[in-house]
DNA sequence: TTGCGTGCAAAGGTTTTGCATGGCA
DNA sequence: TGCCATGCAAAACCTTTGCACGCAA
């Protein structure tokens, strides 16, 4: 018998996960649900709010990143959406805004890892980092050859 | 005249610098340099090691990641046998460790990001999150097709 | 002599822990 | 009633900043 320990429904619980639903596709740190839920008059205690984030990201609902040149973790709802169509990280390193990207070709670099390396990668874990296409205008006339 | 301040050549850059050329292909910590140099009676603070660091990082003399589960920053020395294979890094979500490994598809994942995406990623700064190979000695005999 | 480099101490910021109280089942 | 959940306060940590002194050129 190992886990068996039962969970309590909270008004909390309840409040963080709605925020994460309602703010989908957002990268969203610790910070921006403590502050909303003040303002909403729906306070929920910082170690509260930090416990749950534990949970949710054991149990697969959220995704957690730690990104380079940030203090603090980000989080981010895992949709029914993102079951078909997995999202991908870019951290640009010129206007350091992190964005969603989809490719084909990293599907095939999953089963390639698998296939050749014996390794199991979460693919939709992985942030890049480089330039985006925003900040590389050049590179759009630009072709590697 | 931007940026024409005058630097100084001093012990403890070298102390520093040497420590990365002892330890190329280690993921060090900050808290690994300050007690290694503590021990061997060549006490650097840790302030001044935090400041060499961001200047070896911004002369792109080593690199530096941040990891998932982690608290603090790894940095890693770029040797010369880097400029002529690109090393990539696996966290394992099981066994927790880092590793390198080298894959001929990611040159090709680069040059599609350049052109389908007009993204310009540093392939060598990418962490992949996964199963290392060890870990997953099931997938050694399976195939994904 | 000039002004960058150093390192102590303290601050800053995020995350975790201890503990008494609150609230679900 | 039993025990998990909550949240305040404080601790724990990593990293940065302020400042006086040291030292390279």
């Amino acid at each position: 018998m190992i886990n068996q320990n039962k969970t309590y429904k909270t008004k909390q619980k309840e409040i963080i996960l709605n925020y994460f639903k309602k703010f989908q596709n957002k990268h969203i740190t610790v910070q921006d649900i403590y502050n909303y839920l003040k303002k909403e008059d729906n306070s929920v205690g910082i170690t509260t709010i930090y416990r749950h984030l534990d949970k949710l990201v054991a149990d697969k609902v959220i995704k957690k990143y730690i990104l380079e040149g940030e203090k603090c973790a980000y989080f981010e709802y895992i949709g029914e959406s993102e079951k078909e169509s997995i999202k991908f990280h870019l951290k640009c390193n010129k206007c350091n805004k992190l964005s969603h990207f989809k490719c084909s070709e990293l599907n095939n670099l999953y089963i390639h890892f698998i296939n050749e390396h014996h390794i199991n990668i979460d693919l939709s874990k992985t942030i890049y980092y480089g330039i985006c296409d925003k900040c590389n205008k050049e590179n759009k006339e630009l072709k590697y050859v």
